[in-house]
This record gives structure tokens, C-alpha cells and sequence, in this order.
DNA sequence: AATAGATAGTTTCATTTGCAACTATATGGA
DNA sequence: TCCATATAGTTGCAAATGAAACTATCTATT
């Protein structure tokens, strides 16, 4: 009778989970009711704030978010008006995709309350335990080979 | 004209939900093909184990999943005969649950392997990053106020 | 230049998830 | 005791998600 010891409680991969539920639901209720955003639809735009027109494809990459749902949530941001394609310039099944000026306008609106939010969930970290936790993170992330689509 | 930089890369709520969903990709994965279990499936098995019989409500509660998920766990359960329940004594609405000796035989299958998938992700890890990890997840938990039903 | 195979993105369909309503029992006060 | 309200758990329905099929275009080979 072999002598089992797993303690779901100190079980990482089930503390990874609980904490990103935590924050999530907390930050995305946020996103939500503020500003009638899902994340990857939040998602998109900051990575279209950070630098310029994209391919839907270089955005999933980037926001590591599979096709199906950038699919999606680009529809949806077109929709409101927050996003705009054009065709792209040398392959005709795909296209680039920019903020608006309101997309670029709601952008400003939203990173603050987004900036604010992470402040106060690490308002009790140092500078040193915050850069050592997003370096675990990324480690962690890299051990399990996060085979992206 | 307000300069922000937020940079998702480095923003804690990605990168936690990131690496939880790496983590959880490859896991579930194999919970699933070997075992055909799905997470809270797994997590009410494991918490069964590690005490006695204990109630729908009482479960949820250890395993940080709603009532509804932990009712259709069980009932998943409760047909592959992995655990049983008899009425509560003290109270008619409720009911004990406890493993059957199906579900410990095959308990005693998965925690190994998922002790090995764990120290697998963890290998670069000393103890003392480890413990960090637990401890640093453990605070951003808190602040995010995880209100649980 | 024609065709076969690959790739970008979308859509359809099945599954999963979550909310709200429901049933049954319990509790506390008139 | 009887009623009103609260709680435990389940179920039904709608929204969200994911896999596979589909369309359009591109690339490489002949």
C-alpha cells in the first residue's frame, strides 16, 4: 500500500488556476461592465494600441489568443466601430486590422482602470517580488511548452 | 495627450492567465486521455482522498468549484461508480459523498502521474522558488478578493 | 500556366458552461 | 403549529467555446 501524498491545496498547477480565476473574474467583470468588453476583445486592443496594424494572425500570436476567437472579437470590435480593416497589401486571404480613433479613444480609457486594477492586486508586492513573479510565470509557461496554435 | 504604457507582455493578469492556461492545457490533457476526467472531476476525487465524506457544499468549497459544477461532477462520477453517496443525518437536503474503492484504486493511479506532470513543470525550480511561487500566488489571490460562493 | 497542396480566415455544429428557476428540506418567528 | 423565508442541490435553457469543415487565396512543382 504505497503511502500517497498529494495536497490538492499545495498542488501547483490547481493554485495557478485559483489565482488566474480570482484575478481574472475580478478584471474582467471590470472590463465587462465598463466598457462592454470580453478579454481577448480587450486583449486586441492593447496589442493594436502598442504598435500598428496587424494581421489577425500576428494578433492571435500576439495576444495568444487561438484564430477562431480573434476571429470573433475582431468581428466585434468592427462592429462597434473600435477597429477597422483594410486589405493586406500582398496576400489576398487576409488583412490588416487598426484601431479607430474611438478605438484608440476607449483604449485611453481603459489601460488606466486596467493599471489601476493590477496596482491594487499587487499594491502588497516590491518591485523585486513582482519582477521575480512575472520571471516564474514565464518559466513555468515555458516548461509547459505552451505549444501555441 | 496622455502617454500610457501598458504593455500587455508585462501585464500580471496575462501573464498569470497565460501560464495557468499553458499549465492547464497539457494537464487536462492527460487527465483526459488517460483517465477521462475532466478538472473538477479530478479535484473532487483528489480532495475526497486526502479526508472522509463530505457534502456537495463542503466540496465546492475545498475545491474552489461552484455547486453546479460540483453537482455534475459528481453525478459524473457517481455513474462511473468512482464515489457513492449516502443521505446526510443531520440534514435531508444534503448527502454524503466518499470515494468508492474504484475511485481510490484509480486516485492512486492519477496522483502519481500528476505529482510527476508537477514536478516536470517545476524542474528548473530550487525549493525555495517553489515555495515562493505558492506563496506569491497565495497574496494576488487574496487581493483579488476570491469571494467564493 | 496548370494543378496540388498549403495557409488565412470564417462559419457551422456540437459540446461546455453559467444563470436562473425549480424541488425539497430546514429554520425562525408569529 | 403554521407560515415565511432561507438553504442544499438539481435541472432547463441560453450564451460561450472549440473542433472540424469550408472558402478563398497563395506557393511550389511540373
Amino acid at each position: 500500500m504505497s503511502m500517497m501524498t498529494l495536497r490538492l491545496d499545495a498542488f501547483l498547477p490547481y493554485r495557478l488556476s485559483v489565482a488566474s480565476n480570482a484575478v481574472s473574474a475580478r478584471i474582467s467583470a471590470s472590463y465587462r461592465k465598463r466598457f462592454g468588453l470580453k478579454v481577448p476583445e480587450w486583449r486586441l486592443i492593447a496589442i493594436l494600441a502598442e504598435g500598428s496594424e496587424m494581421t489577425p494572425q500576428a494578433l492571435g500570436n500576439a495576444a495568444r489568443i487561438d484564430k477562431i476567437s480573434v476571429s470573433r472579437a475582431a468581428a466585434a470590435l468592427t462592429q462597434r466601430g473600435l477597429i477597422v480593416a483594410r486589405d493586406h497589401p500582398g496576400d489576398g486571404r487576409s488583412h490588416l486590422l487598426a484601431l479607430t480613433p474611438e478605438g484608440r479613444s476607449l483604449y485611453g480609457e481603459i489601460a488606466p482602470v486596467a493599471l489601476a486594477m493590477e496596482a491594487e492586486l499587487l499594491g502588497s508586492f516590491s518591485g523585486a517580488e513582482r519582477a521575480l513573479l512575472d520571471t516564474l510565470l514565464r518559466r513555468i509557461e515555458t516548461a509547459a511548452g505552451a505549444d501555441f496554435p
